[in-house]
DNA sequence: TTGCCTTGATTAAGCGCTTAATCAACATCC
DNA sequence: GGATGTTGATTAAGCGCTTAATCAAGGCAA
């Protein structure tokens, strides 16, 4: 491994000098600039990103925290923030915690404040105490947009409002007896989706009835199980919303098992937009939630909270709302069988 | 930031005692490491990664690059690699290319040597010439079995036998004729599958008609397009081979808005056996890979190439071949429905 | 010619940690 | 009672890079 003195004696020079030519800085002729640019790529040279880092007080690495890449969403997510996190000369770290909070704050521990500058949190369930003692800047991710921001900094959406236009959906469709399958996830991350969609449903003057709501895993299979419960126990269900997409799914699959047509006999509807609804067939109507902005603001507010990037761009708040959830209506809704459509 | 010289300072040793502690070398008498240790915890102090990275010449980090951790086959991996990675303490750093040459020279040519010690690769379109001559050593994961070594330590999967098991489970259950769409994978990545398959079915002298074969991107949508077509132009096809997973579940899907019944009228069968094969409705018959012990095995054999796990554990071999892949039949495949099945 | 500014390079300290070499103090052995 | 070991700690060099401070050498004005 070639290092930055040998560059420095080959081109006759001293390490100082190399240094300014590899980061634009100090004075340096043309002539020797080049001298030095030819002995790096004479020999191949690569700098030390440890030595680096250890001497700027700073490294090149960001990292962004998932409770299981597994997760379909999570991808997503990380493949816009690893992009915007390349765009700024970082990389990324990925940590799973696979939902476990002891394996969250290992990471947290060991990685914070040396290995990576700041971290990206998508993970409701860590103890906010923990986030807000992290010896780096912590990026919370998806935050819940109507909750009060919980004193860390975070990029948040509008999920009361991606109920809410769930609901309206549905019931300008025409249904009436909707069932409803909420994710559990730690710490209430669905509340707000399920407020939004409730709030919906009574504004529009629909009774709704506290037994048609199934609290099941953020999972295909939950939502699967999840559905079939409700299918079964409330037969006159002609709509099913789930507060995400892979549960949405699942519903489709429980109702289909069950001999209903999607949607001809049932509509299913979830939120989020991931990349399985629109594959999945029926293709899944869903609330469309700004996945890559989110990351990218997270990028950028975690750059400007670490110190590289001005701290202008966002001005000081400590929450940044992305832009509002769009309805994305598709194949696995329509106006039940025996209803008019309204037209809204 | 604490520092050890303030943890030895607080301590009333020296800088090389709390390192000994730490490291559990060295000599230290009980009294004193007591001490060491209740400094450190006083003043909460956690090690410098990139500064022991430094002085050690080898960092805590091992990269893993994909072409887009998008697909879901990825995530899966992925998560068994850190998960493997970790239990050895190290970090894993990921890595996606977007399928993209360049940006994946550029992640070999900054992580290797000194942010990462190794890297785990899963592209199959990369110039190999590159990978040998990465000044890090790279291991190249699920590489195709029956193919020669690239010349480059690897992780093998016999996938011409997926090939052949997935072919004799659509024999046995007396198809005839049978489609199949093969992923374009740069570098004929998936042309091992296609020759298992093939060579199986003519051992069962079954006739094969090249224009049966459609050639498509590896994706939920190339096996869309790619089933959609086959259908259309074959409609006498009672069965359809795709040479992964995620064009399998496009082909069902195509199916289906042709008004196919799956199994009834076609049967679809896979590889790889994916989270999403269990999921799909109906449930993909598949041959299950390795992936997990792939995985392993990857790190294991970086972690010896790196020099950090003993060479016996593996032997001189550059060429680590997994346990067999395994049919896992369900419900999307079934006999045609004018044929008898035919026990095996 | 003297003094001052600019240019282009060097010097040297330091980032936080590891580790081989060294040392002091004490116990052991014949 | 000196030679020999052991134990438990210290010293100091060094990992590869950055950067403020310093310096030599011209150029230019007065």
């Amino acid at each position: 491994m070639t290092t930055l003195s040998e560059v420095a004696n080959h081109a006759g020079v001293t390490p100082a000098t190399v240094s300014n030519v590899l980061r634009n800085r100090g004075r340096v002729s043309n002539e020797t600039r080049q001298r030095v640019l030819d002995a790096i790529d004479a020999l191949g040279y690569r700098p030390n990103l440890n030595a680096r880092a250890l001497a700027e007080g700073r490294g090149p690495t960001l990292a962004l925290m998932v409770s299981s890449i597994a997760n379909p969403f999570y991808p997503e997510f990380a493949l816009a923030a690893e992009r915007a996190a390349r765009a700024h000369g970082s990389f990324m770290l990925l940590c799973n915690t696979n939902d476990d909070t002891a394996t969250a704050h290992a990471y947290l521990n060991q990685l914070a404040g040396s290995l990576s500058q700041g971290v990206l949190v998508m993970n409701g369930n860590l103890d906010f105490d923990v986030l807000r003692q992290s010896r780096c800047p912590v990026v919370l991710c998806m935050w819940e947009k109507p909750h009060e921001s919980p004193g860390i900094p975070c990029i948040a959406v509008d999920f009361y409002l991606a109920g809410q236009l769930a609901a309206q959906h549905l019931l300008a469709l025409g249904h009436q007896a909707i069932g409803i399958v909420v994710g559990n996830g730690k710490g209430g991350i669905h509340t707000s989706r399920l407020r939004g969609f409730t709030d919906a449903m009574a504004a529009a003057g629909v009774e709704f009835a506290p037994e048609l709501i199934e609290t099941v895993p953020d999972t295909v299979q939950g939502g699967y199980d999840g559905g079939q419960t409700l299918l079964q126990r409330h037969p006159q269900l002609t709509a099913i919303f789930a507060t995400n997409d892979l549960p949405a799914i699942g519903v489709m699959h429980a109702a289909t098992d069950l001999g209903l047509r999607i949607p001809a006999d049932l509509s299913v509807m979830g939120i989020t937009d991931i990349q399985m609804a629109q594959e999945s067939r029926p293709a899944l109507s869903t609330v469309a939630v700004p996945t890559q902005e989110a990351a990218e603001l997270a990028v950028s507010l975690l750059r400007t909270l670490v110190g590289q990037e001005p701290r202008a761009a966002h001005g000081p708040h400590q929450m940044l709302v992305t832009s509002e959830p769009v309805l994305v209506p598709r194949a696995s809704t329509a106006a039940p069988r025996a209803a008019s459509t309204r037209s809204d």
